[in-house]
DNA sequence: CTGTTAGCGCTTTCAT
DNA sequence: ATGAAAGCGCTAACAG
């Protein structure tokens, strides 16, 4: 029961643990007799190396880890962030490697953070210069920035001002007078100067609506969290109030599918009473009905390309780079206006990579 | 840029290496002042404590486990793990753990899991009894068992038999006489004697066909992978073979939600042309339209209990339970019949605990 | 209260 | 081809 070390191996095999190791790493250096009659000692007691022990001397241990701003359990409720970790996964798996997601939750995030046994981070939706990145840098551990600002350390973002921009505009185009925002939940402290994704989304509202001419009141932006049921009940709310939004903008997907469920549950009919266009695009987007109109964001090549970036970084110490996905509005059934086909419409650019030299970073 | 070890921090300080410790982990054991020039210079130098080496001498990561039979970013792309997670995140946020997926992929799964720095594992989907679940084993690492059969270690399943025939049972009963079944894509050599999950459920189905003396053709069962594309492509492959089933089956909701797309695009009305009953019950089937009838079973409640037991025995060695959850037909839109109100029905049982006595388990 | 000593389990020279 | 010895970075005993 007591776990089996590798001097125990060399002991029955009559060899020396530097023997043991080396018929596991480099059997080549050790003549094959030797070799399996160690292997078969190892495989009767029972012995695997212990990954700590590995780790502490070579300084890797095949994983890499997710940070989350939010508690995992939302993450999880959050089809956004799944398909991100499946674009992670491709490649983590590709690579195998194994993959951590670590999250504030009830210890402190700089905690989790410092104990964390990986060999880098893909860090979504912190900025760089926020303080719970310090600790990372602090211990030399390579990351990666998605969905948040960067100087130094390489990113992902996607055009979310554009897209937003996109969506808002084709509201407006359609005469929609009265348009309610479902924004994302945040902290009092960010309210009047929203930053990151959340920021980018609504300044892109924000100028379609200065652009129309049309005022958009304070309370027709709902800050709400990022969910099903964060949708469902803003919408809710608002419709006890006696309000009869025309149209609806939501910054993520989910929740625009949680207001839908509310729309119905309420005798609305989408998108007759009610146009929705949503942002993501994720998977079900085409799968609900009616289907959803959305900002498309390329998710799993998001996730794809960060960890890339990241792998590339722990194997080459490779350059650093900025990069903006491009974001499309896509018209579905949520906004189709009688029998008029559906529109593409292509959105955000790709501003191309800049490439920064290795700085002084880390 | 070279990483700061405790030592670096003793020097500076003028203190040993173990002072340095002290004032992090037991601060209570030296003088104020002391702790507070230790902490201040690490501060300055930027020291933060090597995970590894703190894990080899502890025996303790902070890490938890959860191993799945497929490919991570086929995980992720199924709801149901992603509400499990939930269940799981909810418990590790709260202990302050990480977590840590591990899966195939493309090396070995057997590396991957001798050499994943966890305190312990989750093991979805596959027996105690599998090939790769001995290396744990012999690491002498900790594990619960979900959805997979165990005799020694814990376990966590629902009831899938009981409530796959429920399902069945209720379709029958409505008079459907033609009844396509979705079941779970596997390798051919597990054909013709399913395990597990997919053994049950299938179980299940057949028993309601056989009390119902209705028989189920070999080609009425189609394997598919849990995906929204695999339900959709699966019944759009039925339907241009010309087939016109007025009922379907669907072993995971993911499946049932993607066939429903099929359907709907080929012009069939749900559930007027096709009755539809699903698997799990994961968020969107309320979020579906119209909603979808399937089978309950407590996802997030599963994942909590798993990782429940997993921390139990790691701090206590507690006893090892096998734990049979609940499952339970809820019927919604998709088997809506006229007018009739919504039926809830009592699926299978739960059948209580079983407690082991501590086996001789590694 | 503080410092010294001795490993945790493994790999890696460097001899043999 | 194999073994001995040193040490990765940290902490737990013990002495001082």
């Amino acid at each position: 029961m007591g776990r089996v070390t590798i001097g125990d191996v060399a002991r029955r095999a009559r060899v020396s643990p530097a023997a043991v190791s080396a018929a596991f790493n480099d059997p080549a250096q050790l003549s094959k007799t030797t070799v399996s009659r160690i292997l078969a000692t190892a495989l009767r007691l029972g012995y695997a190396p212990n990954p700590h022990a590995r780790a502490l001397l070579s300084r890797r241990v095949g994983v890499l880890g997710v940070l989350f701003p939010q508690a995992v359990s939302t993450v999880f409720a959050n089809p956004f962030f799944s398909a991100f970790l499946e674009g992670v996964g491709e490649i983590t798996d590709e690579r195998a490697v194994g993959l951590l997601t670590v999250s504030p939750a009830h210890g402190s995030l700089a905690r989790a953070i410092a104990a964390a046994p990986v060999d880098g981070f893909v860090i979504v939706g912190l900025d760089e210069a926020h303080d719970e990145v310090a600790p990372l840098r602090r211990r030399g551990v390579p990351f990666v920035i998605v969905d948040g600002d960067s100087e130094v350390a390489s990113s992902v973002n996607v055009d979310d001002e554009a897209g937003a921009y996109q969506a808002a505009r084709f509201l407006l185009g359609q005469g929609h007078g009265d348009v309610l925002v479902l924004g994302f939940h945040m902290p009092p402290a960010d309210l009047h100067q929203p930053r990151g994704v959340a920021g980018r989304r609504l300044a892109g509202y924000r100028r379609a609506f200065a652009e129309a001419n049309v005022p958009l009141a304070e309370d027709s932006v709902v800050r709400t969290p990022v969910s099903l049921n964060g949708g469902d009940e803003a919408l809710e709310k608002v419709l006890s109030r006696g309000r009869r939004p025309s149209a609806l903008l939501a910054v993520s997907d989910i929740m625009a599918l949680g207001a839908m469920r509310a729309a119905r549950r309420n005798g609305l009919r989408v998108p007759e009473d009610l146009a929705v266009i949503g942002f993501d695009d994720i998977p079900l987007a085409t799968a609900s009905h009616p289907t959803l109109s959305t900002v498309h964001q390329p998710i799993r090549e998001k996730g794809r390309v960060a960890t890339r970036l990241l792998l590339r970084e722990l194997d080459d110490s490779g350059p650093r780079e900025q990069i903006v996905l491009p974001t499309e509005l896509v018209l579905r059934e949520t906004t189709s206006t009688g029998k008029a086909p559906l529109r593409r419409e292509k959105g955000g650019s790709y501003r191309g990579r800049r490439t920064l030299t290795r700085a002084a970073a880390g």
